[in-house]
RNA sequence: GUCCCCAUCGUCUAGCCUGGCCUAGGACAUCGCCCUUUCGAGGCGACGACUGGGGUUCGAAUCCCCAUGGGGACGCCA
């Protein structure tokens, strides 16, 4: 296969937000387009008017943009194959679908979604749920079609499937996947309302848009015998199937909403980093074929291979994307980082005014912070004095016998040049002075100071706070003790 | 129910295709120790898995069969 043309699509439908499950297929076919020089198309799947949400679109193309996944080519950027959405693309597939009526490979169907419902019903209770359609109307003369249709009554359009033998077909990543046609029922192509289904309209976009390889879901699998007899009712040269696996909550099952943040903005919102989400979703059913783990974007297309792509279900465990979204943390661009935390820090009511300093707080924190919000969380003590002291840490730490050294440190801090050897210095002069070791004092200097027992270097932080504002809090928390 | 897919530490996985190098490797989590003025940070270490049963073979985590377990599909949803 001439990689210039391996062409792979996103396509989904806009009924909701993209969940980290949709991302994972999207970025799959991302890095595989990537990792081969191709294309990654984003088409719209709106055939379901029912279900359509007009806010999903924004939802999802912001999310996708979000973890770094733009396409080449498709819905709002545009390209030589489109539209693509699907619903401006409704004369195609009728057209399509008129051709299968033409040669029978697919026929007009008058039943009515009650009786439908009737025949699931009456097959559940006989406890043979399977087959699907009863293939009523598989065989109504040419004069009875026309006169439902001369009296007006609507009707679908159905795929005519073969009634014995298998189908089967080569999947990438697992191998040949074959099925008995009697799991095969005669789909519906056309919908009254004149919409696709699903079936026909990817297999009929896939081809005009020259897709190569079609990544998607595993729950796929079972549809795919339909799309292979279409592709060969059409006559067209079929895309080669890849059937990722699913993710699965920890709780056992599909992911969902209700079992947790499930869509990508949820993560967004919970403080983890794009870059760290999309290593994480990699390495869901990927491997670099080594033991690497915290890789950059570039670093994963370079060693991307769809072999390598696991064929069994991963379930999301948060704990270790925690982890590796601490990793990206730590190494983060300290200006970037504020940039999303100073937003945070405003809502929770702190004034910041001076983005190099909060940058440098940013630097002293990130580190420690597995999330931007938990680096949000934790700073307040940079932006404003310790309304109180932790009690327990207090009751330790903030006792008679520092008070002195307080006090003294009080007296002198102001007159030194605020930098790390000459804090440092004053702060072992006081203690020897007094007789005291400076390990005694400094956590409690780090309580007077932020208010809480942990938290980054003392010095660092002194430093960074100011000489006034150091002094101040040191003389506040002399104060509490009496 | 029928059909399809999957099966290595609690979790993500390496190894499986091309049997021997596997007393099964790495990572997260957990636990312990060390470092440190503190810490959810860092360092070191421990715990911990080939679902079961048959076969094939000199030899199986690796190949085959069955069972079991998990997941999916069975819509005028995608």
């Amino acid at each position: 296969m001439n990689t210039e043309n391996i062409r792979v699509r996103f396509a989904p439908s806009p009924t909701g937000y993209l969940h980290v499950g949709g991302a994972r297929t999207a970025l799959f076919n991302y890095l595989f387009a990537k990792a081969a020089g191709g294309k990654f198309l984003l088409r719209i799947e709106d055939t379901d008017r029912t279900r359509f949400q007009e806010d999903s679109l924004n939802e999802i193309f912001e999310s996708l943009k979000w973890l770094g996944l733009d396409w080449d080519e498709g819905a709002s950027v545009g390209g030589d194959f489109g539209p693509y959405v699907q619903s401006e693309r409704l004369t195609l597939y009728k057209e399509h679908a008129e051709k299968l009526l033409a040669d029978g490979s697919a026929y007009k169907c008058f039943c009515t979604s009650e009786r439908l419902e009737q025949v699931r019903k009456e097959k559940e209770l006989r406890k043979e749920q399977h087959g699907g359609y009863d293939r009523k109307c598989r065989d109504l003369s040419a004069e009875e079609v026309n006169e439902n249709i001369d009296s007006g009554m609507p009707y679908v359009v159905r795929l005519k499937a073969p009634l014995d033998g298998s189908i089967s077909f080569e999947d990438m990543i697992r191998g040949i996947i074959e099925t008995p046609v009697n799991m095969v029922d005669d789909t519906v192509l056309l919908k009254t309302d004149g919409f696709p289904t699903y079936h026909l309209a990817s297999v009929v976009d896939d081809h005009f848009m020259k897709i190569s390889h079609v990544m998607r879901g595993d729950e796929w699998i079972a549809s795919t015998p339909r799309h292979v007899l279409l592709y060969k009712a059409f006559g067209w040269e079929m895309p080669v199937f890849a059937h990722l696996p699913v993710i699965l909550s920890p709780t056992g099952g599909k992911l969902s909403k209700r079992k947790g943040a499930a869509s990508v903005m949820d993560y967004k919102k919970a403080g983890y980093l794009p870059e760290a989400l999309f290593n994480f979703l990699t390495l869901l059913g990927w491997n670099p074929g080594d033991d690497r783990e915290i890789m950059t974007v570039s670093e994963i297309i370079a060693s991307f291979s769809a072999k390598k792509i696991s064929s069994k279900p991963a379930v999301f465990d948060e704990q270790k994307l925690e982890w590796m979204n601490g990793q990206y943390m730590e190494t983060y661009p300290a200006e970037k980082l504020a940039e999303e935390v100073i937003p945070l820090w405003r809502e929770r009511g702190l004034s910041v005014d001076d983005t190099e300093y909060a940058a440098g707080v940013v630097r002293l924190l990130q580190v420690r912070s597995k999330r931007v919000t938990e680096l949000a969380e934790t700073a307040d003590y940079f932006f404003k004095d310790p309304t109180g002291y932790d009690e327990k840490q207090a009751g330790k730490q903030l006792k008679e016998a520092v008070k002195p050294a307080l006090d003294k440190l009080t007296a002198e801090l102001p007159a030194i040049k605020w930098e790390r050897e000459d804090i440092e210095g004053t702060i072992d002069s006081v203690a020897a002075s007094l007789e005291m070791s400076a390990g005694k004092i400094k956590p409690a200097l780090r309580l007077a100071v932020t208010g809480v027992g942990g938290g980054p270097d003392l010095l660092d932080m002194l430093l960074h706070l100011g000489k006034d504002c150091s002094v101040r809090r040191i003389k506040n928390a002399s104060d509490y003790i009496g």
